[in-house]
DNA sequence: AATTTTAAGTGTGAATCTAACACTTGCAAA
DNA sequence: TTTGCAAGTGTTAGATTCACACTTAAAATT
């Protein structure tokens, strides 16, 4: 045996699991996908989305490939939020969990709950007491969108392809928990000149309709390269 | 064998390593501590200081047993940066790692530096090149500090208890890398009223001699907790 | 004793950004 | 035709940011 390999061998190895804070937007409301445990310890209990990584896979893929597993949904936002290490975290037996933050566009909204591992998605208003120390994971990630939403455009991923103006403030009203002034946020986020207009209009929360918008990404792209700071 | 035991015992384990990220302020000039590697594989390139979790410890305690074992030093500021988990990050098999980064205080600088594990600063300038993906983990950490510095008074961290107003902006100058008015600078500082001034005067670098200052850590945790957003 | 040198310390005003505020428009339903 | 409803639109006062230059204290030099 190579002398690197008997000195890695002389350290404990540990199970690896990803777990997701699965956010979605729906109804002008935060929204958090959970489901009931399936296994012991603690089945029957709620529980964000997880599962071990495995030997020829990534944290990054294992993330995909769980999200996609109880979702069906693939190509989501997701990044790292943080690693949960401590010793007696998880009562059956040592570990090691990296949570991942993950924002599922309003178009795949209701596809994603249609799992069959009972997909629930539950208001950030009411969130019920989760297994572990998920609710600690959940209020971290919650922190994250805020500070992303206030500094990138990530609140794009959690609408649709087009959207409207009123759309949008709601989405940012939802996530601050707190009411924007109409004018001043049509203001600023024209401002960055990051969306595009459309000729079309969404008809189905006014009579006289909304005017549709997209987002840019190769501007916004263009931007962020050259130092821009993209804040609400 | 209980159900969950089995359940857990189906996944395959990984060794956890952490690595720090460390850094220093020093003759104006922003440090990082960084070391030959003692073992293979790459015995004797420039890697950051890191090591295997053990079963008894968590993530955190693993990451501060480590920088005390190759510095010395106790409770320093570190805090989680990234897990870095490729498969194929590490030639000599899967090791999963988890990245801290951490601020040495200046007047722990030299001890740092005493280590028998041949602890080196170098400047953020003129980093060589580090093993597998420690430059990456680098290039995080000094965009977190940078975030972190804009943010919260973390930069009180990397200085003496008691530091200078030219000490501190210098210090700001060399995490931007840029130059700051002197008298702007001071304005928004002071307009935090975390400062206390003393009475006493640092000669070190000037004839007429700088006042010191010491942070004031209660208040400054009062106008975290009411909600308040540090900003230089 | 007077002069020079060096870094520390101090205030103002122009320009920009932020935040508060109310009416008009388009369209469908009554 | 009138009514109701959400979408859409500008202005101004106040706050913040940024640029900018001289005075002061003390040691070193003449």
């Amino acid at each position: 045996m190579p002398p690197e390999k008997q000195y890695y061998q002389a350290h404990p190895t540990f199970h690896v699991a990803v777990d997701s804070i699965i956010f979605g937007f729906d109804q002008g409301e935060l929204k958090l996908l959970i489901h009931k445990r399936q296994f012991e310890p603690a089945r029957g209990e709620w529980s964000l989305f997880g599962g071990f990584v495995q030997q020829d896979e990534s944290l990054d893929e294992a993330a995909s490939r769980i999200l996609s597993e109880h979702t069906g949904l693939r190509d989501i936002y997701m990044e790292e939020l943080h690693s949960y290490g401590e010793v007696d975290r998880d009562p059956a037996g040592r570990v090691i969990s990296v949570a991942y933050f993950a924002l599922i566009p309003a178009g795949e909204f209701t596809e994603a709950g249609k799992s069959k591992s009972g997909a629930t998605w539950v208001s950030m208003e009411e969130l019920p007491s989760l297994i572990m120390d998920h609710n600690q994971m959940v209020e971290k990630a919650l922190r994250r969108l805020k500070r992303r939403a206030a500094t990138q455009p990530i609140g794009f991923e959690l609408l649709p392809g087009e959207f409207t103006m009123p759309q949008l403030q709601a989405l940012y009203e939802a996530i601050y928990q707190s009411k924007l002034d109409k004018r001043n946020f049509r203001k600023k986020i024209l401002a960055m000149e990051v969306l595009i207009k459309l000729d079309t209009k969404d008809k189905s929360s006014s009579k006289k309709g909304a005017y549709l918008y997209r987002f840019d990404q190769k501007k916004y792209k263009k931007l962020v390269e050259g130092g821009y700071n993209f804040t609400i």
